[in-house]
DNA sequence: AATTCTTTGACTAATATTGACTATTATTAT
DNA sequence: ATAATAATAGTCAATATTAGTCAAAGAATT
């Protein structure tokens, strides 16, 4: 314990909180200055230990009043579909495998009627088209691995 | 909450009164006073926050007399407002912007917080990400839009 | 020795604040 | 009526105040 690195400590800090209240919202500069690091470090902090696999969302603002506000979230106990499906998509996703994927969520009752209709929205062919098939099946496969992320846990 | 910067506090002011009103009828100047700001942080504070992206129309008069009325909007009882939204993205959708029309959306009870979830997981940046912010922008437009249309019939 | 993780800082991006200047409308004076 | 003046709000660019990115250097681990 004694030789933690200062990521850890500060790390440690943030937890501390987050056991007692279910966000913590902090000015990056005032982190920086208590543990005397430089202020990118603490998103180095964040980007390795708070990231949506661990159960945590982060957001900020900047400029006047600026802020970084970490929450945690719970992530759903059975999510072995999403994950399994996460898996399977790669980096490509035809608009074919994507109808199915949404058709296995729908089966597994991981979303309803109308969230199929959302979903077949944001990845509908002339949306996300950009004259170059290959491209538009990245897209796809991105926005579907986004979505399913944010299926594995409820605030 | 208590450190806020001061356009937030003037949204929070003005929209305490909405919560009651219809619409809010101010002097620039008056409010300016109040919160101890140059009068054009009024505009900046309207410009950013009381948009037709944030469900709220905006008219004014100069001269003496003159005023800044800010007035909401309600997105199920008029069609036409679904269609200026629309019409407001145009082709580029910036983050900020999506985030706000989103917002509006839940705040009018058209989507709810699942949902609010799966769109803007939809639109993340990182989903859509292309090394491009024009692209990511006209992207994030399109899918936003695509999902405003089926909105449409999905009530 | 190689690899991975941490620390640092220069540069970038987003948002807020300010004030000089402009535009519009109402009121007053001629 | 018309012109001058007063009383408003609008625009825009400069500056201030935050947070984010990225790559290089250093430290720790394998």
């Amino acid at each position: 314990m004694a030789d933690e690195n200062i990521s850890d400590l500060i790390e440690h800090y943030l937890k501390e909180i987050l056991a007692e209240n279910e966000q913590v919202k902090i000015r990056r500069s005032e982190i920086a200055g208590l543990f005397d690091v430089v202020p990118s470090q603490i998103n180095y902090v964040i980007n390795t230990r708070f990231t949506i696999q661990n159960g945590y969302i982060v957001e900020s603002k900047r400029g006047g009043g600026g802020y970084i506000r970490i929450e945690k979230v719970h992530l759903l106990d059975d999510i072995d579909v999403l994950n399994s499906l996460i898996a399977a998509i790669g980096n490509k996703l035809s608009k074919r495998d994507s109808e199915t994927i949404v058709q296995t969520l729908y089966n597994n009752e991981l979303i309803n009627r109308r969230e199929v209709s959302i979903i077949l929205a944001a990845i509908d062919k002339d949306a996300i088209d950009l004259n170059n098939s290959d491209l538009t099946d990245i897209m796809r496969a991105n926005i579907m691995v986004s979505i399913l992320n944010r299926l594995r846990y409820e605030r």
